[in-house]
DNA sequence: TTAATATTCGAATGGTGAGTCGAAAATTAA
DNA sequence: TTAATTTTCGACTCACCATTCGAATATTAA
């Protein structure tokens, strides 16, 4: 193993090459299709050396979720901390993950459609999904409650909501990226304030 | 080949079963995950069997999208010849999505789920997705303009709703599934009717 | 009943791809 | 410079799986 800070840097950015390369691969053809010398050749190693790096074609899979999942929820802590309104709030929260969208499209598309094809269980980042959807939800509760929301079943509203901002956000023609304004407005227009009015 | 209307009635029905069992195990596996054997088991045919009516796993696979799809326009084409207005029809023809997806579950989560894994050129089923597609599009532009929905890109709205939908239909909890009713009146609290008012 | 046809399937075949080996090259430390 | 130590990788193994074979069984037709 490394020993200065700087070899520790490169190997980690090593690593990260290789998850870049298998994430295109990964997008395209899944878990299973994808080859761990498809891989290999789109990372720039030899296949030999992705396993000097990770254990096993399930690590490097499963470490793209779990860096992307962590970093995602890093991102939304100190807007969550945030002392506004549950309103407010969640609007940050969508328009934050929006902003993250954007900047690594074939990363949250993957992040976000991938889970459902994999059943392991105890998977870490499924932990960080949690939380994020657990305090979505709380949000919407609080909302509802608060009357910042118009009155529905905040489990209705949360599929609903979860629905529809993936929908804007990652079914995506690149050509017509939808823009932070446009999830803006529409979450604005669609779930009306009844308290404004 | 088969000959009396019977044998091909009979020969129909074995090949929906081993659909079945396929779907089964496409469904939790994926495409290349899934393995001829278990699709085999499941069905209750012997492996050698799967091939008298298939050519290969691969059109299995397209099969059950195939019928998926072609089942579904079927029963939307009524629905889209009505003679209501756009934003009546656009939420009639979303009701019959909800209704057939209530009715097959695990079908519908494939139908909408499994084409983004896949990347064939030319499948047969595009067809039938387009077609939908391009319809409630029309819908919702047509709604646009005749001022019976909130004046919304429709490009975006359309984006909007076809995941709410998703998530509303698709996403789900077997324990509290969503009603028909519940679609119906989330459908119109969230998109008001700017000319009922 | 017998011949033809349709259906079934277990056992081979062949290719593919995950993961390993052992040796080389590159880098660091002494 | 030399001796570790780290990194790289081509070639190999071996299990798995789609597909095919060839023979058996069942059904229909004569």
């Amino acid at each position: 193993m490394p020993v200065s800070k700087r070899q520790l840097e490169e190997r980690q950015m090593r690593q990260d090459r290789i998850l870049n390369g298998a994430l295109e691969v990964f997008k395209t053809k899944g878990l299973e299709g994808a080859t761990m010398d498809e891989i290999a050749i789109e990372s720039g190693f030899g296949k030999a050396t992705l396993y000097y790096y990770f254990h096993s074609k399930e690590e490097v899979f499963a470490a793209i979720l779990e860096n992307g999942w962590k970093d995602l929820w890093a991102s939304l802590e100190p807007v969550i901390a945030g002392e506004e309104g549950p309103r407010k709030t969640f609007v940050n929260v969508l328009l934050k993950i929006a902003e993250n969208a954007k900047n690594r499209p074939g990363l949250y598309e993957f992040l976000f459609n991938a889970p459902k094809v994999i059943t392991f269980e105890e998977q870490p980042w499924k932990r960080y999904q949690n939380r994020m959807y657990g305090t979505i939800q709380g949000l919407l509760e609080d909302g509802i409650k608060a009357g910042e929301f118009p009155n529905i079943n905040p489990q209705l509203l949360f599929k609903a909501m979860g629905g529809l901002f993936m929908g804007l956000v990652l079914m995506g023609d690149r050509k017509h990226p939808v823009s932070e304004k446009d999830v803006e407005d529409l979450l604005n227009k669609l779930i009306a304030d009844p308290t404004q009015k």
